[in-house]
DNA sequence: CGAATAGTGTCTATAAGACATTATACT
DNA sequence: AGTATAATGTCTTATAGACACTATTCG
């Protein structure tokens, strides 16, 4: 390779988000409808390209989260997920895409982005079995998305980053349940659950005005790995995520 | 945003690649000695520029790993790590690093690679201690180059990627200890790797030539994930990989 | 009261870890 | 024989999962 006569070739990169919530137990994921080509009218992962040469990476992904989900990145859990750079993944040119995983407490409405013409919560189911289709590689960016989030349920605390900052056990186990698409035991859970250290705090409080009988409230603890883990219940027995 | 007169900035992608083996059942990473600025004559990790703007990023790891390591990459585990673009990572401008891992069998001696000065095999304590260091953020890299692999030494088959085709039970042993940093019983190691199933084929031999018993053969079996997974002893009791 | 949900207790199967014991090579 | 390493067996304890049971609310 001779430095006086080769120099390497430029490209433009995007910060594409995944942002994962749940509403009524499914969970969702925010897609926008893309208003420029191109792929203009299909759906796609909030994002964008870098604003200048000095923005960090993960800064731009909080800037996009903040214009086209509206959502407030400090609050938020929010890691890289992978980059993707395939050489004809995008029409313009050489694109490459760092994409990063979002958790959101359930969100009352779709949120109108600044720059998306709409946006969407959209029921990842109708996403993996495509049903929804994607613009670029965005279907095999939310898969790797999803399959993240269900490693880190199981060894992380991430599950308390779908839940407002005062939650019952089971609700808890309602974001454990759809996310893996699985049914768990709700005794065994809450034992589970809550002999992890530093995972739950007690609040000392309880939540009324449900059937049963009340449910005491936790937030979550200082812990970000679970000790010991969760492990998820054997896979393909009856029900995937579908 | 106004499409007509703002334009993204175009940025330089550099591929990084985090190559671990086992040499004397120490946990080891391959460093160049860098032989251009910036930080020429410092050790870092092999990579390089994209070559042309149509090279696939997984393309590109392949072909640094074949012109750095003089391995060939299809043998190789190799995946992708994570991707670091600090805007300050490189004087040289807006460098954006994609960063993959590489686990390669015992190789009998620092390979000199073509493009750089030195090359060589560099142990991993004393790289994550700081004894030796590392150009750009190469150090945090390698940090997570091999939290990964401790990781997925937990709950894949990674850990027969460090053998040669055939190997026996110690041998696959002495890969954990050397990456987790631990002591495990020979014992119940041998019986829990055996029950995996799909980890280990029998080979029907043995190798003798050593001092004890003769040890079975086995090769990696058809398996990538480890159910049930190998959970390393709790760290910090003793030792760490320092 | 009855229905519904929260929380506790208990039993069983399985897995993890400590460690004794046997097997088979080499010198 | 003596030593070293491989492979197996056994026991104890911890954990996972099934599920009976009690507790507390609401209508």
């Amino acid at each position: 390779m001779n430095e006086d006569t080769w120099s390497p070739p430029e490209v433009l990169v995007t910060v594409d988000l995944v942002i994962l919530t749940l509403r009524q137990q499914k969970l969702c994921v925010l897609l926008i409808e893309r208003g420029v080509d191109p792929y203009r009218g299909a759906w796609a992962l909030p994002g964008g390209f870098l604003n200048n040469v000095d923005e960090d990476l993960l800064k731009a992904a909080q800037r996009e989260l903040r214009e086209e989900a509206d959502l407030e990145a400090e609050k938020l859990h929010l890691e890289q997920l992978g980059t993707y750079g395939s050489p004809g993944r995008d029409p313009r040119g050489r694109v490459i895409s760092v994409a990063y995983l979002a958790i959101a407490p359930n969100l009352p409405e779709p949120v109108a982005g600044t720059d998306a013409a709409r946006a969407e919560w959209e029921s990842v189911e109708d996403v993996l079995s495509g049903k929804v289709e994607l613009a670029f590689d965005h279907h095999l960016i939310v898969s790797d998305g999803i399959e993240l989030a269900r490693k880190k349920l199981e060894n992380s605390t991430l599950a308390t980053a779908f839940c407002r900052e005062e939650f019952t056990i089971a609700e808890l186990r309602q974001v454990y349940e759809a996310v893996w698409g699985t049914r768990l035991d709700p005794r065994n859970f809450y034992r589970k659950v809550q002999k992890v250290p530093g995972f739950l705090e007690p609040v000392g409080q309880e939540r009324r005005g449900g059937k049963g009988r009340p449910a005491r409230l936790f937030r979550a603890g200082p812990a970000t790995v679970l000790h010991p883990s969760l492990s998820r219940p054997e896979v393909a027995k009856s029900k995937g995520v579908r």
